[in-house]
RNA sequence: GAUCUGUUCGUCUAAAGGCCAGGACCCGGGACUUUCAAUCCCGGAAUAUGGGUUCGAUUCCCAUACAGAUCACCA
């Protein structure tokens, strides 16, 4: 690489962040530490009807969370800000370079108002061609400064009329794209339209502003999602008259991410469907509807990064367990996918068990103390605490599993399985219990094996199988089925609180 | 409809002309065991179709089919 490598994430604050989009940050993100290069972002607030307060924030939020923060941006400028294109704007940036493109002939002025265009494109709609396109060839017919005369459009823009700048596009001539993914592409110019590049607000589209924010920001590398793959050849024809080709950032248009049952694009209501989240971190819109992120049920950032990023790459040596770092040092262009992927929950969860496995008691504390917290469990301080997080990491697939999984360590376990049991037991089961209780008062010392140990001798002394009486054990200690071993809990708890359990689950019972 | 992009097990993917198309998720079975997990073993399942090129095609070419994206003063 010829120069540091300067890589953007360009999102509008819309709404919540989704999953593809997550992942478009991701590989840029990759590709920019990869080659020691600077990732910046910038916020493509050009949309005044659809802009949503707070969205600024949670995307940074989203970017926190995940670890992929950039060198540049609103909240910590660099030296090539505004990185808000409404800010941008404020200072004439893009009117400056529309002003030009017009007095170079690339682009004119449209006076047509929003009813002259849906009138056009009523009437020229046929079922060969069901949306006709602002072009070459029905140009003529609107109000723009190329179908009237120069002085009526001097007279129109004098007065005042509201008025858009459109590209001038010929038709007849190739535009090619070199795609880091997809190789080569060409489009012809007959198909494409005059698209907006400045609205009658002021404000340029994301076509004028993506081409001119990338110059001056000396965007090096653009990737983005697949669906902007039509609009391409656009911006390649604005490189070429703004600022030359051999300037243009090289793009790569990443696979979609899709639903996982049927086609399509992944969308926020195939989650809700389905299920799942397909924001990053919960979303609460303007009309309070409340939307699950992937943080909020349970999964690990670096969980939820490793996933994402295999969706659509991997390194070829079939590994599939990656920590950033590791995907920094191994991500390359060259390996992703053409085709989309779709999203599959199951196989999400797959990594956030692997990742829990793999983390330590002593990381996952601050995470998962929150969560007991939130529900009215009270737990212990320090080591305690971790020694239950060790104990049951391997069976939380969600960080919230460990509140289910973990609850009855801190609390008594108010309502036992008594069902599950009750069948079986008996007065020689009664008495074995009697018998183990006094036997654990006496213990000399409190610690798994020798309870165990105790135990066993004492069931063959009784001639009860072991497993007959495990079970028994597990639910007045526990609760229900489930857990780590038996001994092991009844380690933690304590000879006091052991004790109390069984008696209490002894009392319940009758023979 | 037009333009563009895709297509290997149900899903994510490996094999960048050449060992029985490999791995992972998932599902089924087994082992272990004290429940549930974890772990280990075994099994299930794919190159969209048709033509070429080649000694040999998942891989290269063409056609067909299917799927997707886009076609706003939204990004």
């Amino acid at each position: 690489m010829s120069k540091k490598p300067r890589l953007r994430f360009a999102p509008s604050p819309t709404g919540g962040l989704h999953l593809g989009g997550v992942r478009t940050v991701l590989y840029n993100y990759l590709f920019a530490k990869r080659h020691g290069g600077t990732f910046v972002l910038r916020i493509e607030d050009t949309d005044q009807a659809r802009y949503v307060d707070g969205a600024e924030q949670y995307i940074l939020d989203c970017l926190q969370w995940c670890g992929l923060e950039p060198d540049e941006s609103p909240f910590n400028p660099g030296p090539y800000g505004p990185y808000r294109q409404s800010e941008r704007k404020e200072k004439g940036i893009y009117r400056e370079y529309a002003d030009r493109l017009v007095k170079e002939g690339h682009a004119y002025y449209a006076f047509d108002s929003p009813e002259q265009l849906e009138e056009m494109r009523s009437r020229y709609s046929t079922p060969e061609n069901p949306s006709p396109q602002y072009n070459h060839t029905l140009r003529g017919k609107m109000r723009n400064s190329l179908s009237l005369d120069a002085e009526e459009t001097a007279s129109l823009l004098a007065g005042g009329t509201p008025y858009v700048i459109r590209i001038r596009v010929d038709p007849g001539q190739e535009v090619c794209l070199n795609d880091m993914i997809r190789g080569e592409i060409r489009f012809s110019t007959s198909g494409l339209d005059d698209k907006v590049l400045l609205k009658a607000d002021g404000m340029p589209t994301y076509h004028l502003a993506v081409v001119v924010d990338d110059y001056l920001m000396e965007i090096t590398h653009a990737f983005r999602g697949e669906e902007w793959l039509p609009s391409a050849p656009v911006h390649v024809l604005l490189w070429k008259a703004l600022f030359g080709e051999q300037h243009m950032p090289k793009w790569a248009h990443l696979p979609l991410i899709l639903k996982p049952d049927g086609n399509g694009k992944l969308s926020k209501r195939d989650g809700d469907r389905l299920g799942f989240p397909v924001f990053a971190l919960n979303w609460t819109d303007p009309k309070g509807e409340l939307t699950k992120g992937f943080r909020e049920i349970g999964f690990l950032p670096g969980a939820f990064l490793n996933m994402l990023a295999m969706l659509g790459w991997n390194d070829g040596s079939g590994q599939e367990l990656f920590t950033l770092q590791e995907l920094i040092e191994k991500f390359s262009m060259e390996r992703v996918h053409k085709g989309g992927a779709k999203f599959d929950f199951e196989k999400a969860k797959w990594f956030n068990h692997e990742w829990i496995k793999w983390s330590t008691a002593d990381a996952l504390a601050p995470l998962v103390k929150p969560l007991f917290v939130e529900k009215g469990i009270a737990i212990p301080e320090g080591e305690r605490f971790t020694q239950v997080l060790g104990l049951i990491k391997e069976r939380c697939t969600l960080l919230t599993d460990f509140v289910q999984q973990g609850a009855f360590f801190f609390t008594f376990p108010a309502n036992p399985d008594l069902a599950s049991i009750q069948a079986k037991w008996n007065e020689a089961k009664q008495l074995f219990f009697a018998e183990l209780i006094r036997q654990y008062e006496l213990l000399p010392e409190w610690e798994a094996d020798r309870l165990e140990a105790d135990f066993k001798q004492m069931a063959a002394a009784a001639e009860i199988k072991p497993g007959d009486l495990l079970q028994p054990l597990r639910i007045m200690l526990v609760g229900g089925k489930y857990g780590p071993g038996v001994f092991a809990i009844a380690a933690w708890l304590g000879r006091q609180e052991t004790i109390h359990r069984i008696r209490h689950v002894m009392g319940l019972l009758r023979p």
